[in-house]
DNA sequence: TTTACCTATCATAGCCAGGC
DNA sequence: GCCTGGCTATGATAGGTAAA
């Protein structure tokens, strides 16, 4: 049964050999896996095959209830196939595989799995099997069973944990928004902040990168005004993902007052628009991605002085995912993001390692372990 | 069983350092 | 100074699971 699969083994040292996986693998070579396109549905399936693969060799016996605990709360970056303790990965196109690994750091000896006798399953003990997957044939190239260790000496550590922080604006939060008067949820600055403000000033001088300025910071009054006129009812050409942002970044910051060049915006950034300490984000789908910085913590911003997570204020467009059009935003200090919408419990990282993909070639219709 | 919410998945854009 | 390739960050979205 492949449920067994998400039951770690009962004795810690019983995991069958890294070699010995790879060879019960082999049958994977050339059969064919479909894919849909949708990497969370790929990743799955392949997931349920390696699983299927394995579970009808000879498994280690399964662990007794409540002989063992997962270390990590809710058991966030644990491998998902336990009972071998591998997890898979699905490499496809490119020149290179970014190998992405969520929410523990490959090489360190941290806990994953605990036994009440005391036995430990270590995160560096975790087995990588990446499956190359042919984009044409939808067949499987060849298959890596790979310790960290090995992925390491051969091609380097794994970089920095990258954090990425989320938000939800559910479908109901969503319409509550476009219902909202002048389809508007809109916030003022903390008055610590708003007096600091002004009503009115002339920004085409002035650098939209460039740190927050004393006299120089509109009142979000008066950027609500703005937003109103010049960015409800807008188009986001619907096509380009990653340049609406900055498409929004633009239109924004010209609508304030700045002369913007296309350059500009190519500087990313946080907040994007810094001089009014002012992040700026296209939404058609409910999960906003926030980056390094949220505001459900308050962090003093880097080059930003005076101003934190909290006080940094969010202007969220919420788009039309066929359109385009503008149909509601959200302009609020971050504090108060917590109070309409939803905070993905835990931070979330990742540690990512790229593998060339002439790595794969050398192994076209093999099945082999740290090779 | 169905729905709603939360999280994990892979791709890729954009930045940056090193080589020429 | 330009090009290349690796690294980091951001992106949409479907799977998984808890709640209804």
């Amino acid at each position: 049964m492949e449920e067994d699969m998400y039951v770690p083994p009962e004795q810690a040292t019983a995991l069958t050999p890294a070699s010995e996986i790879a060879r019960r693998l082999k049958p994977l070579i050339g059969q064919q896996l479909r894919l849909t396109g949708k990497t969370r549905t790929d990743g799955a399936n392949l997931r349920k095959l390696v699983a299927a693969t394995l579970a009808s060799g000879n498994l280690p016996a399964a662990a007794k209830e409540g002989s063992w605990r997962c270390v990590p709360p809710k058991g966030k970056g644990v491998p998902s196939l336990l009972r071998e303790y591998v997890d898979t990965y699905i490499v496809t196109s490119g020149n290179s595989y970014n190998l992405q690994v969520w929410n523990r750091d490959p090489s360190s000896p941290s806990v994953q799995i605990e036994y009440t006798d005391g036995a430990t399953l270590l995160a560096n003990q975790v087995r990588f099997v990446l499956v190359r997957v042919d984009t044409t044939s939808h067949r499987v190239r060849c298959v890596a069973v790979l310790s960290p260790d090995y992925i390491v000496n051969r091609f380097g550590k794994f970089g920095k944990p990258t954090v990425k922080q989320q938000l939800i604006i559910t479908p109901t939060a969503r319409q509550r928004v476009y219902e909202a008067p002048g389809s508007m949820v809109f916030l003022p600055d903390d008055p610590r902040v708003a007096k600091r403000t002004v009503a009115r000033v002339d920004l085409s001088g002035c650098n939209f990168h460039g740190e927050p300025e004393a006299g120089r910071l509109l009142s979000m009054e008066a950027i609500k005004a703005i937003v109103a006129s010049r960015v409800i009812g807008a188009v986001l050409e619907p096509k380009a993902t990653k340049t609406r942002g900055q498409a929004l970044e633009q239109l924004v910051a010209s609508a304030l007052g700045y002369k913007v060049s296309d350059k500009d915006v190519m500087i990313g950034g946080y907040p994007d628009i810094r001089h009014q300490a002012l992040e700026v984000k296209v939404q058609d789908a409910p999960t906003v991605d926030l980056g390094r910085y949220s505001p459900q913590f308050e962090e003093e911003v880097a080059g930003c002085a005076g101003f934190t997570s909290k006080s940094v204020r969010y202007l969220i467009a919420l788009t039309d995912a066929t359109t385009g059009k503008c149909r509601g935003v959200v302009l609020c200090p971050g504090a108060h993001l917590g109070d309409q919408f939803t905070y993905v419990a835990d931070e979330s990282f990742k540690c990512q390692r790229s593998i060339p993909m002439a790595f794969f070639e050398q192994m076209e219709g093999m099945s082999v372990a740290n090779p």
